[in-house]
DNA sequence: TTGTATGCGTTATCAC
DNA sequence: GTGATAACGCATACAA
């Protein structure tokens, strides 16, 4: 295998007979060069199949063209469309992203700073990492904006409301005479959990109903929701409805009721979070928040951008959300499908 | 906003009374340090809160620490499982992954020139880019693995079989008494789509039966096949039977034919490809043929580190599939499911 | 065990 | 218009 070393701005200068500033400012397209003399830049470039080093490149222009984003694992819609809308962003920029998912490794912290290295900026969803590391990069100058939390520090933010529609969704349900509601989602483990339990206290405190029980903290996966909620069903005093943190431990919860024979709504309510694909399909349609995903994304690069560009640092946004009211709450509206919400704050 | 500049080795050294040579074999831990050397140097890395740059390492080593992978678009459970898939491999590895979306462009075989630049290899989807730019990065030296495809010129492929249970699917629909079986999906489009339509037709070939229709040229994307479909089963002479090329297409045939008045499969069988997770809750469940994803992408990771590592190009690998056979055929076996296809090949 | 010096591939600032 | 040449930040052969 002859390993045809990669042709460098020296190789072209060679060729066309001119030195590197003059390739430099061809390929650059910047400053002033003889018609003439561009023609056999130009040509050399061509011959050679000169592509300029992205290392060399990045050194010499203190900038990567690229920026990274964080996430705690890659599984589910609403990662894969956060990093979509997010993407397009980031080529419209003409640059590239890196994508990192900590999976909840101890290393993850030392896998941020390393990407944090390699970017020119890093879009950090969630609890992915300790605030104390994002303090560090913050003061080190990388430019930052956090994803689905709420910033610190005069850190930008960029999230969808979890609040107000959390308490929306629970006050539907205590209207519609559940009392015993149980939250399944762990606030410990992301800010939106948190922001959705506490809607759900909310809701509970303007209702004037006694405080409800402990969430069941489980984790944002199916299967694990699956396990938890056949323990939670399974009880003689079950909750009749379950307020689930996202769509993904609806399912779970769905199937669990279903295979101990419980009738939804009929016997228990369940809602979720997000309206992933599947959340429309199933049967009975789940109830549940609809958020911007891809806008998500997108807007935290444009902010992002800015922050690089003009170094100054925006104000974080909080992106409205809509809530979904299907079948499978029992609350549903004569045609199954109603909105609200949408720009509560 | 004072923009301390970021300390470089130079200020390390300078700090812990050293050369740069000394400080950069403690950071890499390479070579031999006295222990008493090696205190101060850590305690004024700590001190500074010093990180190698990237740039500058990454020209020094002459590799970049990142791989990239460019996919036609992000949208849909299947992009996302490979990348995730793709990803834990490339994490394990000690680097970062850049990702890229061409969704078309004309610029697209430029954006991928351009990420070639900064990566120290790549992973091209499909039908990406023309062949032409492949064999370009080859040439240039660019270590390259091809996923979903054939590989072509010596380069390595990963992919997953598509001719034999795209027969055997056809081949149980036509068993099941189906004359008339549309394939809906563009062979031009993608190679998955091709091969899958090539099945098709080995399909009707083997069972001595008339040459088929051509294929319904229709995108992965559930909104293109519903309007498509609803053309397709509007028809007087409508087949009795859809072969889509995916999920999302038999989904948006799916959402025609009820919107039709059809029954599924009563009237109109449907099959589609992936097993995403929505073909097992909508209803009825969804025949496909499973494809191991996440899979895909850490092979394809694997075979391009080995590239990287060896220098030695890898044989490609075909990975097995598995015929998911549910309600939509009308085929069903006692349980609804069952299994075959699996390492054919 | 440590330091010096060079190279990695660009960009950009000066002279000319 | 064009060409030397100095950064850029790091790794490493070679000296000491």
């Amino acid at each position: 295998m002859q390993r045809t070393p990669r042709p460098n701005i020296y190789a072209v200068a060679d060729l066309a007979g001119v030195s590197i500033a003059t390739v430099s400012r061809v390929q650059r397209d910047t400053g002033v060069v003889a018609p003439r003399t561009r023609e056999r830049v130009l040509r050399a470039i061509e011959e050679l199949g000169y592509r300029p080093n992205g290392a060399g490149r990045a050194l010499a222009e203190q900038r990567t063209g690229a920026i990274g984003i964080v996430f705690p694992d890659l599984s589910g819609p609403y990662y894969s469309e956060v990093i979509g809308g997010c993407e397009e962003q980031v080529v419209l920029e003409g640059r590239s992203l890196l994508i990192l998912a900590t999976h909840g490794r101890e290393r993850a912290a030392e896998l941020v700073l390393d990407l944090a290295d390699r970017v020119d900026g890093l879009m950090v969803m969630g609890r992915t990492i300790p605030d104390e590391v994002v303090r560090t990069l913050d003061r080190d100058g990388v430019p930052l904006v956090l994803l689905a939390r709420a910033g610190f520090d005069g850190i930008p933010a960029v999230r969808a409301e979890n609040v107000a529609p959390a308490a929306a969704l629970t006050g539907l349900l205590l209207r519609s005479g559940h009392e015993d509601i149980a939250f399944l989602g762990d606030p410990a483990s992301s800010p939106d959990a948190a922001e959705r339990w506490q809607g759900y206290l909310d809701a509970h405190a303007a209702a004037r109903r006694p405080a409800p029980a402990e969430p069941v903290p489980v984790l944002f996966d199916e299967g694990h929701s699956h396990e938890a909620s056949t323990c939670v069903l399974g009880r003689a005093d079950r909750p009749t409805a379950l307020l689930c943190a996202n769509d993904e431990i609806a399912l779970g919860a769905l199937a669990a009721a279903q295979e101990l024979g419980l009738e939804v709504p009929g016997d228990v309510a369940i809602t979720g979070w997000d309206d992933i694909q599947v959340a429309r399909y199933i049967s009975p349609a789940l109830t549940t928040v609809r958020q911007p995903m891809r806008l998500l994304g997108a807007r935290a690069a444009e902010l992002l951008f800015q922050r690089i560009h003009t170094g100054v640092t925006p104000a974080g946004e909080v992106l409205p959300t809509e809530l979904v009211v299907r079948a499978s709450c029992g609350c549903a509206s004569t045609d199954g499908s109603n909105e609200t919400g949408g720009g509560v704050r």
